[in-house]
DNA sequence: CGCCTTTGACCAGCGC
DNA sequence: GCGCTGGTCAAAGGCG
């Protein structure tokens, strides 16, 4: 059976916060059931309270009726879930997956949030960027690093990270104008696990999508 | 030739 | 101020 889990630290208690290797950030003020859940995801029971795991991950174990939806399809899914329920709410206050140093020093949000690509070009050259997109995390058992969400990724850097055995592998989008970023990492303490970040939103359809009209409908709805 | 990965260097933020 | 760390850049090389 292969598995997955996703990360829905924001349905956790005060007192539940996720364990700080994995960066996340929990958001006390929001309830699990503010999460709606979309259609393919139901068999999943994603928004069933009980399936929340003691480490604040949902595990999803792949039923008969579930295994046909492609990988790709069920991050999909999740994407636009988490954006419709929660992400788009970018305010510091209320900023769902953030790093905890990032929590710390939550003045760096926002300041450049709306500046386009070329001016972030000129102006990185003496401050690196200050923005920091809506962000989301989960973690995925998998052989591979690299999941097939239908986008295409260019990578862009390595970094050994302190206290792991892998490093940390950085992605962007290769679509043109689109800046979301991910981070792909192996969990410390299981290196089964591919810990996935996101960063940013999508300005475009999964590059799949457009090689495969026969892809379903509600997909292409949640890009992001 | 174009796109990709690799990798060392650089930079900013943070803690002390 | 200094050192550490994570994130990014960009040159170099590989591959189809």
């Amino acid at each position: 059976m292969s598995t997955s889990q996703i990360a829905l630290n924001q349905g956790l208690s005060e007192d539940q916060e996720m364990p700080s290797q994995m960066g996340f950030y929990s958001s006390p003020s929001r309830s699990f059931s503010q999460f709606r859940c979309h259609q393919s995801l139901r068999s999943l029971s994603i928004n069933n309270p009980s399936s929340l795991g003691e480490d604040g991950t949902c595990q999803l174990n792949e039923s008969p009726s579930s295994r046909a939806l492609k990988q790709r399809d069920i991050i999909a899914s999740h994407l636009g879930e988490f954006e419709a329920s929660s992400v788009q709410k970018s305010t510091n206050s209320l900023w769902p997956w953030v790093q905890d140093s990032e929590r710390l020093s939550g003045k760096r949000y926002g300041e450049d949030e709306h500046m386009g690509v070329s001016a972030m070009k000129m102006k990185k050259v003496k401050a690196r960027r200050k923005v920091r997109e809506p962000r989301f995390c989960f973690k995925t058992m998998s052989d591979v690093d690299v999941l097939d969400d239908g986008y295409k990724w260019r990578k862009y850097g390595q970094k050994v990270v302190k206290n792991t055995q892998h490093p940390r592998s950085y992605y962007r989008c290769t679509q043109d104008n689109c800046r979301v970023k991910k981070r792909v990492e192996r969990l410390a303490e299981d290196p089964r696990m591919v810990i996935t970040t996101y960063e940013g939103r999508h300005i475009h359809s999964p590059s799949h999508d457009l090689d495969n009209s026969q892809a379903p409908p509600q997909i292409s709805n949640f890009f992001w």
